[in-house]
RNA sequence: UGGGGAAUCGUCUAACGGCAGGACAACGGAUUCUGAUUCCGUUUAUCUAGGUUCGAAUCCUAGUUCCCCAACCA
């Protein structure tokens, strides 16, 4: 997928700058190990899409692995149910770790051999103070932390406790075991941190094996240790953690030849960078899980969720959300990346990969008057017209058609060249058609168009060399199938939801519209899991939950883009701001 | 009145003392049996103020703005 011929366009990202700079020098004996390390309390999402292709790109790029590890630390959220959805998320999206799949679970006996060695170093002791008590005593960020009393317990009795409290001597709460770093840092983080509690919970992979748990901050670099991880990225919320990260690791170097437990051998370091932001979604998993729960959605794997789950079922495909995640950077900046740069991707694959049909959406009846009655026939059409060898289909064709209702205008704005009384157009693959009159109900609405056809323009061409400037989609009556579908817009309606209210307010009332469209024959027995365009529409995607044999349900994917429409926003924009417009504006012609 | 980060077209991102480049968006045009695609073109940026230098986005000084940190979450 490389393009040589390309004028270089390079620029490595800082990370891979400093990996780079890292094999330059032969440090970790030039290796790259990198890692993905979700927590397994919700689904991926988009923006872990961005860590993984990061993560395991530079795996695959510079010749070495990436690990897939759970940080499976707090058992009260974690579940299997979700160590399973996102295997099988990063699998769908084209990532292998090979054999190397982790769980910090793993390493919970060495943690503890771990703490056991930092208090006989005197890096470590057991604080009874309560959760209220710990974060007096922490200060804040202008007042520095105060000495727990229990800081100075001797080394036999720290051993002693902690021995007890992962024996379950103590009740929850009862007790931590803290690092003993300095209460007066200015960076809170390395204010004597907790790294283990005690918590009576039955964890998804080690059961009740413990009661007590390590945490994120303890057991993060250890299992980076342990793995022989030599470039540790992570967010930009962790950068104020990275002096702890390597304090610890430090700690552990020390354990003596011979100890119960040898120091990791791997000498990691944490690389930063900025998460994804797009705007109108939401990404923290606490409020995709809320819309899930309290069922502003159907699921997860809701079409409208970015999460990886929600995308896969669109129809986006791995592709585009691997081009996507190219495509953002990395950096350390705080940005906002537009929708419109997703959306783009998948209309960057889909164009190419996607086969067409006709489908109208929203039908308008037309009669084709001197079309003889009671006959039918058939009209080829290509299944794509950037890919010829994909060859052509028959559509049935006949009197009666529908068309898109708003490609009919009795009394057509300016610029418009679809149909309209008196005017030519043509049915893709099929005929010339002429509006000749309307029919109305009783209250005026348009309910039919008469129209009369060439019958030498037969497959969309005239002999006599004349053009017309409207092609459109057509499905005829009498064969068309009626067909399912939902059109998606954005879960809400606003660029950074949940600014300055609950974010739940911002959702798009009108995120998701169903209705039953007409297609052509063929889209009836299209299997789930299958990709079209529907031509001048959008490309749309068969369910693969939703859809049975012979009724597939169909996701709008993207719309396709829709200069037309923009133009006529466009007007009203301008017609709205016209009215209140000045006269002075002609004087600024003497500027300059 | 702490600690840690970040500031480049509208957006995202290059440039590492030597012509501020690319992508997306926008706008204009060409082609088109999809008002799609494709192609061509145009507009738009170095947070501010000083300094060093032949030369500064880049180095120095001072300032401004924004983000993160005060879970026994990750």
């Amino acid at each position: 997928m490389t393009d040589d011929s390309k004028p270089a366009a390079q620029g490595l990202n800082f990370i891979e700058a400093i990996i780079e700079a890292d094999r330059e020098s032969a440090k970790h004996g030039g290796d790259v190990v990198t890692r993905f390390p979700p927590e397994p309390n919700g689904w991926l999402h988009i923006g872990h899409a961005k860590s993984i292709a990061l993560n395991f790109g530079l795996g695959l790029k510079y010749g070495g692995r990436t690990h897939l590890r759970f940080d499976d630390t707090n058992p009260l959220t974690e579940e299997v149910e979700y160590v399973e959805a996102i295997q099988n998320d990063i699998k769908w999206l084209g990532f292998d770790w090979g054999k190397h799949l982790y769980f910090a679970s793993d390493y919970f006996e060495k943690m503890y051999l771990y703490g056991e060695e930092l208090i006989k170093m005197g890096k470590a002791y057991v604080c009874s103070l309560s959760g209220d008590e710990v974060s007096e005593y922490r200060g804040d960020f202008f007042k520095p932390g105060k000495d727990s009393p229990y800081r100075e317990r001797s080394i036999d009795e720290n051993l002693q406790m902690f021995r007890d409290m992962r024996a379950g001597k103590f009740k929850d709460g009862a007790h931590t075991l803290r690092l003993k770093i300095d209460m007066a840092s200015g960076n809170p983080t390395m204010r004597d941190p907790p790294c283990y509690r005690i918590r009576r919970a039955t964890h998804h992979r080690t059961s009740d094996a413990w009661c007590i748990y390590p945490l994120y901050d303890y057991a993060h670099c250890i299992s980076d240790a342990l793995e022989n991880i030599t470039h540790s990225i992570c967010t930009l919320e962790f950068e104020s953690h990275r002096p702890l990260y390597d304090w610890v690791l430090e700690q552990l170097r020390t354990i003596p030849p011979g100890a119960p437990v040898a120091a990791p051998t791997g000498q990691p370091h944490q690389y930063e960078f900025s998460r994804l932001k797009l705007n109108y979604t939401v990404m923290s998993k606490r409020k995709l899980l809320q819309l899930v729960t309290e069922k502003h959605v159907s699921g997860w794997e809701d079409p409208r969720m970015l999460t990886l789950a929600g995308l896969r079922r669109r129809g986006y495909t791995a592709e585009s959300l691997r081009a996507f995640a190219t495509s953002v950077g990395v950096t350390k900046n705080d940005s906002w990346t537009d929708m419109g740069v997703l959306e783009g991707a998948i209309r960057e694959d889909l164009n190419l990969r996607a086969p067409r049909a006709m489908c109208v959406l929203r039908p308008l009846k037309i009669v084709i008057e001197n079309y003889p009655e009671g006959e039918q026939e058939t009209v080829d059409v290509q299944n794509h017209p950037l890919k010829p060898e994909l060859g052509t289909r028959k559509v049935p064709f006949g009197r009666e058609i529908y068309i898109e209702q708003e490609d009919f205008q009795e009394v057509p704005p300016k610029g418009f060249f679809r149909l309209q009384p008196g005017k030519e157009v043509r049915l893709r693959g099929a005929y010339f058609v002429k509006c000749e009159r309307v029919v109305k109900d009783a209250d005026g609405a348009v309910v039919e168009v008469r129209c009369s056809y060439d019958p030498s323009t037969r497959g969309g061409d005239s002999p006599d060399g004349r053009k017309v400037k409207g092609t459109l989609h057509w499905v005829a009556a009498a064969t068309a199938v009626d067909v399912d579908i939902r059109l998606f817009d954005r879960l809400f309606s606003v660029e950074q939801p949940g600014t300055d209210r609950d974010f739940l307010l911002d959702l798009n009332p009108h995120s998701l519209e169903t209705l039953q469209a007409k297609g052509e024959p063929m889209l009836a027995s299209s299997s789930s899991g299958q990709h079209f365009q529907f031509e001048r529409t959008g490309y749309f995607f068969a369910d693969p939950k939703d859809s049975k044999p012979g009724a597939p349900v169909w996701n709008r994917v993207v719309g396709l883009k829709d200069s037309w429409a923009k133009e006529q926003r466009a007007d009203v924009r301008a017609v709205g701001t016209a009215q209140g417009a000045d006269v002075r504006a002609v004087g600024t012609a003497q500027k300059r």
